[in-house]
DNA sequence: CTCCTACTGACACGACTGTATCAGTAGGAT
DNA sequence: ATCCTACTGATACAGTCGTGTCAGTAGGAG
């Protein structure tokens, strides 16, 4: 079901959706405000996604996408420490913090509720992520348990300085922090 | 208002719906469900906490006092790395992951909703924790900005591991991953 | 006994939730 | 002109939400 080819209007519906969760968070979004805030109405998104659920699971795609997107355009042809700097130098970007929230946020709600339309969001991004990571290390050392360990490293890395700086927002220390991890890590 | 001595009744409800909150979380949960799980009733939990975000402020006071209680109990008195690696001992027990998963959510609703009941409770366990830690350091450098740095890419590594841990079970694998970026780090 | 405080729980209110129904419209195909 | 598909939005429903009200009870103090 969700394997259908998205009409143009569900596209464009999404996108708007997409717009209102990274402001004001998707997890305790309802209907009505959300539909509000687009222009539309709770018939027209419960025809187009069949269920508040499937609107859920659209939006949760089209975030993914997004991440993929953002993987892809990453600097991948340097080398393990590189790419982890560039990722944290995206990470910090103000710019970012409103999808970083929303990822946070769905992240967390996978955990909570693994049978919800949140599904396995927390186990692909962790895939998504160390995939990336783990095509910057050289191929003789990708498929051993020590380069696993070493991509699983530096990911908790960024990800920790992540949480730490959504908290604190103290830039200075969590991005000194993080650059020495990497730079140790990937020794 | 917060600060008033609770009584032993309260105290006791508090208990009950942290329990609760360890089960079925706490972000999601509503009044009814709770009240008839712990055997009370919405009236009842309204006299004595006044609102729905005082007894959701009462559960948050509860479980920071269940971290710090947490903290004190490890063993403080090695190195940073031999403390860090107590501290991803207690993380990786299957026992603890509903305080885990607990605190995971609530330090994304924190980041959501800065304004709710759960307030700065991301901050202030970022702060807890890295108190902690910097007992473990050397008087001397504790104060430096390397000292600084030095716990905050730890705090990194084990909260990250924290992350990939819940959402993958990968035991192994993050597990060896952490201990890399542990004894790297504060080389 | 009386009084008082702490506590209890049933009930009702208005607001909000996701869902359902259905008459209606715009636009292309035949 | 006819038909069909895609789409729209008003309206209604039953259930749940947090909150307010209030009569009532247990138990110690005077």
């Amino acid at each position: 079901m969700p394997q259908e080819q998205p009409s143009a209007r569900q596209v464009e519906l999404v996108d708007a959706v997409y717009a209102y969760a990274l402001e004001h968070g998707l997890a305790g979004a309802s209907l009505r405000p959300v539909a509000e805030a687009i222009g539309s109405s709770t018939g027209v998104l419960r025809f187009l996604f069949g269920s508040k659920d499937g609107l859920v699971q659209a939006v949760l795609d089209r975030a993914r996408a997004d991440e993929l997107a953002i993987l892809a355009a990453l600097p991948t042809d340097g080398d393990l420490r590189g790419v982890a700097e560039a990722v944290w130098t995206w990470l910090v970007d103000p710019r970012h913090a409103p999808v970083l929230r929303l990822w946070v946020e769905s992240y967390a709600t996978s955990l909570s509720q693994p049978d919800g339309p949140w599904g396995d969001f927390a186990r692909r991004t962790v895939d998504d992520w160390l995939a990336m990571l783990s095509r910057a290390q050289p191929p003789a050392v990708r498929r051993t348990a020590a380069g696993a360990a070493e991509r699983t490293a530096v990911l908790a890395v960024v990800r920790g300085g992540l949480l730490d700086l959504l908290a604190t927002g103290q830039r200075a220390r969590v991005t000194r922090g993080v650059h020495e991890g990497i730079v140790s890590v990937t020794g």
